[in-house]
DNA sequence: CTAGGGTTAG
């Protein structure tokens, strides 16, 4: 055999290369350079093209640059569109559009196939300015405009960064429009919700004689499942399954995540069951919509055993997994999955820490919470706003409330979320003037506030008892933003009057607001009414919380101490038969407390600890010390009818302080204490807490399930208040 | 030799 033609040596490498097989395109490169053949562009094209595709970008720039020195021919529109291509579709589009750049600068003229490019990688990011500065490009230098596939891309870019009239301008301007510009249309109106003009758009299409294909109805179900309205989203798939079009995986997948949204259990099986019948293979894609179906419509062990089936695992599925215990308040298991996910040799990601994050700050886990901040730098993520975030909420939610602050103002660029995260810790903490500063820090940077900073704000004006500045940010809320307050609002603002006990004020805010009160607003009522002993009112709203939430034994218990302290024990018996005839069931106090990287749970009249004699001993010296210094046991906190000996015993017993003495007896003096309690702290232990601070010249933070509170020289940030 | 649309987890 002599030489070989080129051409044909070309063939045979593009052809492995585009499939994938680099081995054996190599082969053939090494071959036609043995057989004397010299390589050309379209040989070295191939090559990187082969890398690109698959992601391997240092291989593909190494061929890239050998070209350009090796040879006599400079790296041509191709080799750059191949990086630039790849970069796009393997998730790196920022270094697509760095290529793109540098292309440009380097004076290649780019054609058709690398603007698209270009553009879909400033869709993927959401890069709005970036995209125009493209489409300003291919203005001013020739004819680009008008080419289908950079008009697409433009729609898509367009629609996708939400400027939906833009993109119908462009739509429009496309003189001989295919599917795929129908496509990109209608996937922007469902990505923007915008019902009618998606209709409209969809029958329009129909009537010039332009069928959908499946990619179609799947950019409209999953364009609607983003806007959450899985409504319109099942509604589309609906009208598919009336079709000949097949639906596949995706479109499986797109209509598992509507069933999840509007939470249709019956739909959601029968898909389960259409994928077990037509034995689709259940590849991960659908797998984790199905987890996270079950999971959504809040059966768990579904969701499990789904999750079980599956044979091939991928970092997706793991994922689901992991949110679905997180939503679920199953933080334990969350951390389970995580850890079961490592052990699997899956590397977490970033929407496993995102989720993750979440459970360590609900459990309040500042250890699991601290090693997993350590991964995210080990590891060296780009470190997206959410992962901030959730730092943020994680610190704050485990007491650390400066580490939080430090986690902020070390975010490069923050989002409202950061903001919102932010005043909410101060609030939760009882620094109201610090949520109020960093507000009127907000009010000078660019970003907007929005609902939840208001909400966010508003309480923790109300847990610090900031009464003119909440109405003067509530009255802001209007008149600067034009926002309409919501019932959320509402109910922080009824908080703020009611705890300062201005009850008419508060009343009339119900009276005057336009929406039926809710259990959040009849719970602030009843919580004020505890604080300022008016057990009239707060039978008016307790009977409002019993048909709204029967079953929430909070609000029960929080009447029959407010009879309790104004003597009324007739009646606090009676809410106590209430509950028994209706099954509410109060959970018992329990409280945590973490030392040496331990977590001790007590329960209320808990003996079981280890160190129960010392415990005992070291709270009996501390009441007899307090006592001194001017504490008195408030039995009123007692439910049953005990001598008054035997109250102040029962007392002793309440989780908090059997958590605050083992803290003491088992970590050295200064060192500060960090509490949880799943309960409302109650009122005698937060009276013994101030004192039991000051006497042992210690930190005290306890956490409960509506606030922190910090105790210090004898008194709690809360001002008493909560 | 480069080639546009729908993709599960937050």
């Amino acid at each position: 055999m002599e030489l070989k033609d080129v051409v044909v040596w070309n063939i045979m490498i593009s052809g492995y290369a585009s499939k994938g097989d680099l081995n054996r395109a190599l082969n053939y490169f090494k071959g036609m350079k043995l057989a004397g053949v010299q390589p050309d562009r379209v040989t070295w094209n191939s090559i990187i093209s082969g890398y690109s595709q698959k992601g391997k970008f240092e291989e593909a720039s190494n061929f890239f640059f050998k070209m350009r020195a090796l040879t006599d021919f400079k790296p041509n529109v191709v080799s750059w569109t191949a990086l630039i291509t790849g970069n796009e579709q393997n998730g790196c589009s920022y270094r697509a559009l760095q290529v793109f750049s540098q292309m440009i600068m380097e004076r290649v003229k780019p054609n058709s196939i690398t603007i698209a490019s270009a553009v879909s990688a400033c869709t993927n990011l959401s890069l709005l300015r970036h995209g125009k500065e493209i489409h300003a490009y291919c203005i001013k230098t020739d004819a680009l405009v008008s080419d289908l596939l950079v008009a697409n891309s433009l729609v898509y870019l367009y629609a996708k960064c939400r400027t939906v009239e833009v993109a119908r301008r462009k739509f429009n301007s496309i003189k001989q429009k295919d599917l795929i510009s129908w496509n990109a249309m209608l996937a922007g109106y469902a990505q923007k919700g915008c019902r009618e003009e998606t209709f409209e758009l969809f029958n329009e299409m129909k009537s010039l004689g332009v069928e959908p294909d499946v990619i179609t109805w799947n950019g409209l179900i999953t364009g609607y499942n983003q806007n959450g309205d899985g409504i319109m989203a099942l509604e589309f798939f609906y009208r598919m399954c009336e079709t000949n079009t097949k639906p596949n995986t995706i479109t499986l997948s797109g209509a598992l995540a509507a069933c999840s949204l509007v939470k249709d259990l019956k739909l959601g099986k029968e898909i389960h069951g259409f994928v077990i019948r037509k034995q689709i293979e259940l590849s991960t894609g659908v797998g984790s919509a199905l987890i996270t179906m079950y999971s959504g419509c809040d059966h768990m062990e579904w969701a499990c055993s789904v999750f079980n089936v599956l044979s091939n695992k991928d970092v997706v599925v793991w994922n689901s997994i992991i949110s679905a215990c997180a939503q679920h308040g199953q933080g334990v298991g969350a951390l389970n999955f995580l850890r079961g996910m490592v052990i699997s040799d899956i590397e977490p990601n970033m929407v496993t820490i995102v989720s993750v994050l979440p459970a360590c700050a609900r459990l309040t886990a500042l250890r699991q919470g601290k090693e997993i901040h350590q991964f995210i730098i080990r590891r060296g993520f780009d470190m997206h706003i959410a992962i901030w975030n959730g730092l943020i909420d994680m610190y704050g939610r485990c007491g650390l409330i400066k580490k939080a602050r430090r986690v902020f103002d070390f975010i490069p660029e923050r989002d409202i979320v950061s903001w919102n995260t932010m005043i909410a810790g101060y609030g939760m903490h009882g620094f109201g003037m610090d949520a109020v500063n960093l507000f009127l820090h907000l009010r000078s940077s660019e970003l907007k506030p929005n609902h939840f900073t208001f909400t966010n704000l508003l309480a923790a004006c109300s847990h610090s008892g900031l009464i003119d500045e909440g109405w003067k940010y509530f009255e802001m809320m209007k008149s600067e933003y034009a926002m309409y307050p919501a019932i959320e609002q509402y109910a922080c603002m009824v908080d703020l009057l009611a705890r300062a006990g201005h009850f008419d004020e508060s009343l009339e805010l119900i009276k005057e607001m336009p929406f039926e009160p809710n259990a959040a607003v009849w719970g602030s009522l009843l919580g004020a009414c505890r604080i300022h002993c008016n057990p009239e009112l707060a039978e008016h709203a307790a009977g409002y919380l019993f048909e709204l939430e029967p079953m929430y034994s909070g609000n029960y218990i929080l009447l029959a101490n407010i009879y309790s302290a104004a003597g009324r024990w007739g009646d606090a018996a009676m809410i106590r038969c209430l509950m028994k005839e209706r099954g509410v069931t109060k959970p018992p106090g329990c409280s945590w407390i973490e030392v040496k990287r331990r977590v001790h749970s007590f329960i209320v009249g808990d003996t079981s600890h280890p160190l129960v004699h010392e415990i005992s001993a070291k709270m009996d010296s501390l009441l007899s010390k307090i006592k001194e210094i001017g504490y008195v046991p408030d039995t009123n906190f007692v439910l049953q009818n005990l001598k008054e000996g035997e109250k102040e015993d029962s007392l002793c017993g309440h989780s908090e302080k059997l958590a605050i003495a083992f803290g003491l007896i088992s970590t050295p003096s200064g060192t500060p204490l960090r509490i949880i309690k799943n309960l409302r702290v109650c009122g005698d232990c937060h009276e013994a807490t101030k004192f039991i601070s000051k006497l042992t010249e210690r930190e005290i933070i306890m956490r409960d399930c509506y606030r922190f509170h910090h105790f210090a020289e004898g008194v709690c940030s809360c001002g008493d208040y909560w």
